[in-house]
DNA sequence: AACTCGGGGCA
DNA sequence: TGCCCAGAGTT
């Protein structure tokens, strides 16, 4: 795919969504890691529901550490995995507090550092906190890329490396929301809405039937 | 690069 | 019931 092409698929998705954002619930850089942390292979919907009642109750990660592994358990048991994520959340409070003087770090490798906080989710802090205009790749990235075409690889962090280079740098801070919102609701992995796509017109994939579907 | 981990949700 | 889901860690 040329240069003049994925502009113009860019341009789409700035016309249809000027500011897009996550739909992840959060009010600070440290809920927002929490929050991707805990929406590995869980869906967005059940981290909403259990992220607004610890949120509201434990904001800091004082808080967060105060209400121990029994305590955290219990706000996030509704959510895949969580007897490991509880372990990791409270692990990476309390290097917060103890390195980082309870803040965020804006750096990838203290980031990467943080116990369940891998390559896409410190790049969401990175890009979504930090405004850096980096791309978070996660499986409806890695799909929507692969399949218009935008950016062909083998893993994810082919794809990253690649859709870093060669989204044009106007639209890099939002890319990775409108790849993602997209991937979500109109690129799905089952049935994807090729007749609602915006880009329908400019993908690779058009009205193909994903491999193992009827 | 492939495998394991490990739990709710939905068809 | 079986397979998927805003991945991470280990081998």
């Amino acid at each position: 795919m040329n240069g003049e092409r994925r502009r113009a698929i860019f341009e789409r998705f700035r016309a249809a969504n000027p500011a897009p954002r996550t739909e992840l619930v959060y009010r600070t850089p440290f809920q927002l890691l929490v929050a991707v942390i805990l929406s590995a292979q869980a869906t967005d919907k059940s981290v909403n529901k259990a992220t607004a009642r610890l949120f509201a109750d434990a904001p800091t990660p004082a808080a967060m550490l105060a209400l121990g592994l029994d305590g955290l358990s219990r706000y996030i048991s509704a959510i895949g995995l969580y007897n490991t994520k509880a372990r990791n959340i409270l692990e990476t409070c309390r290097i917060l507090i103890e390195r980082h003087r309870g803040a965020v770090p804006h750096d990838r490798a203290a980031l990467e550092r943080l116990p369940g906080v891998g390559r896409k989710t410190a790049n969401v802090v990175l890009n979504t906190a930090f405004g850096e205009p980096v791309i978070a790749v996660d499986t409806h990235i890695f799909r929507v890329a692969n399949r218009t075409g935008l950016a062909v690889g083998p893993t994810p962090r082919a794809v990253e490396d690649k859709l870093t280079k060669l989204v044009p740098a106007e639209y890099r801070l939002n890319a990775h929301h409108w790849l993602i919102l997209h991937g979500r609701y109109v690129c799905k992995a089952r049935k994807p809405e090729c007749p609602n796509c915006i880009i329908r017109d400019l993908c690779e994939f058009r009205d193909k039937t994903p491999a193992g579907d009827p």
